[in-house]
DNA sequence: CCCTGCAATGACAGCGCTAACATAGATCTC
DNA sequence: GAGATCTATGTTAGCGCTGTCATTGCAGGG
């Protein structure tokens, strides 16, 4: 141990913008630290920060000023206590990289943005087991509504959000009957459309390349939507390679190399979604299958890539961005849940692209 | 308006597992409805439900069945209010877009599993007024620490962060000097690792391709080291083209078909990350060039996207995923600010890949 | 002038929970 | 068998805010 010469502190640096003399006791500038420096009442402190009642300029002038000189951050856990607001909307996807995710958010947080909301983000990895841990969690920090992935939940976490009384948007699908309010396409349509789309188009020798269908229930219902237009045409899948897992480039481009193997006469095969399909655009690329006149590909959500790629890939965009800022927009509305559920459908539409 | 005939509401199912007689003041279960269904004291609930203090197994059982049975779920506002203490970290990341960031989320999702705490996520969209604004409004929640992506911070953000008292991380980056601590990699370095190692390969002719630089602030960090590695060998950039705007697939793209335009004689061109040098391979896919042999391309980050391309891109990976990891077990080792601010390097490696 | 009406401010009582300090018994120690 | 030591529980007092209900001036109306 070295003598005690005055350990050399971190130095909370006096200046550091906020001005000096913090109040002593780190851990907490307080309302009434502000209310003692301007001279008022902590309730008029609050109301001015709120912008909540009158206040005269000469009072709102010196308290603003108070705030800035002691540097005052609001606590939301103490204010959120008081008045049973938290200003919260809690959000449960089930992945952020897939980048359907990330785009769904871009679209709620921008429908709140202005509105004082907040967002609270939770990621249940296609977890129902975490999913379930997951509501708990957001819900006991009191938001105001939550915004949840698909309607499988578990029974507990259904229970959960039923029981809140908060108002609860079910996002992505619409094929089910929601707790509240559902906003999205309906994927078993729009395999149903894709195989119709196609069969127009006169493929008649269907594959399928899709990853692990337990996690991703949604990517099921497309691939039941399609067969269900093979069948109405009389016809069937050749054949199929599913990975286990989540989807990714690297799984689409091996699971089809995979697939051609046994099934060298295909005339189309349909992806689970863009990121599978980008990876068989890759495999033809490296293989010298030429999309389209060689084989076609069809995928599933219109991302960027897809449309960047050399051959612009044919698939279906679903409109993410919209979902996220629809179901918002439809929860600030209206703060109370409706006497029945609401279904609200933002639809999809065909990209046709270069390689169908 | 039809007749009043009972409306049929949303018929909260008396079910849903949570069981019968909710309270009938909707809006709140709280301990005292616990502890008295359970006949014992607030405190005891309290304890029994955070695994805090000694409980007899009747006592807890009883309790728990009584949880159970109302539906209870905490309040964590009151909770964090009580004990101040949060468990919150707050995030902020500047896109969720880049699929870099939500990988550094899930490093950090991973870090804080099991921990007991929890990441509030903001997005800055890279603009510093906006990150300022989420600073305010992270610290607010209280949280126990923060983590923040880079250096780049208004002075009253970092006055804000400074004076919180909480253990900060600026990740990403390590290029200057950290509030508290920093984890990342050096930009600069790997821009000059790049070059080096590129002009070790016999390129001479070099071309740029990159995105917006006041936005990406650690582009321009790479830039630059590679240009001065360039100069040590007595040489330059011989064209660069850059577009506003965010990175992505199509930028990069259409900006190496720009550059070649005026410049055909380049032989490698470095792009400012994966997501532009995949569009540059898209680009010599579509227009007949042949990486490597006609045309070196050059990446950064080492994203799954680059390694499936038909030929695998050269690039560099950077250890997003490891950096988030640290950075929390940093955060949640120490929970005082240390004596001086500390830095730690994730590192990167070269990913020879095919196109250079 | 007294009264109404409004603007500006304050006093007070919690919100729902948890530290911190009791308080009883039960068990142990020598 | 008196004290020491646990274990299991309870009592009290807030955490830092905000809703609600005053209170104080002062402009305007009759």
């Amino acid at each position: 141990m070295t003598p005690p010469k005055s350990i050399k502190r971190s130095a909370i640096p006096p200046a550091s913008a906020a001005g000096r003399r913090l109040p002593d006791r780190r851990q907490g500038v307080t309302l009434a630290d502000v209310a003692r420096l301007a001279e008022v009442s902590e309730i008029t402190v609050s109301r001015i920060l709120r912008n909540h009642g009158p206040a005269a300029p000469a009072t709102r002038d010196r308290v603003l000023a108070a705030v800035r000189k002691v540097g005052y951050v609001p606590n939301r856990l103490a204010g959120g206590l008081a008045s049973s607001g938290s200003k919260l909307v809690g959000v449960i996807v089930p992945s952020l990289t897939n980048i359907v995710f990330p785009e769904v958010l871009g679209g709620i947080r921008a429908a709140l943005d202005g509105s004082g909301f907040q967002a609270v983000i939770g990621v249940s990895d296609y977890d129902l087991a975490v999913e379930e841990q997951l509501v708990a969690s957001l819900l006991a920090w009191r938001p105001e509504a939550m915004i949840i992935t698909g309607f499988q939940h578990t029974a507990a976490a259904r229970a959960m959000l039923d029981g809140s009384g908060v108002r609860i948007a079910e996002i992505m699908e619409i094929d089910s009957t929601p707790i509240d309010l559902a906003v999205g396409h309906s994927h078993w349509q729009a395999g149903f459309d894709t195989g119709q789309y196609l069969l127009g188009r006169g493929y008649r020798r269907f594959g399928y390349v899709g990853h692990d269908w337990v996690a991703d229930h949604r990517a099921r219902l497309r691939y039941d939507g399609l067969v269900a237009a093979l069948a109405d045409a009389g016809l069937t899948l050749l054949g199929s390679s599913r990975c286990p897992g989540a989807s990714s480039t690297a799984a689409g481009r091996d699971q089809l190399a995979n697939l051609l193997e046994s099934h060298s006469t295909l005339d189309v095969v349909v992806f689970s979604n863009d990121d599978m399909a980008t990876g068989g655009v890759f495999h033809c690329l490296a293989a010298g299958i030429v999309p389209r006149s060689d084989l076609a590909l069809f995928g599933f959500n219109g991302l960027d890539i897809g449309q960047a790629l050399p051959t612009p890939l044919s698939t279906m965009r679903s409109n993410r961005f919209e979902t996220g800022r629809t179901a918002v927009e439809h929860l600030l509305r209206q703060r109370e849940r409706p006497a029945a559920p609401a279904i609200i459908d933002t639809g999809y539409q065909i990209l046709p692209g270069a390689t169908a």
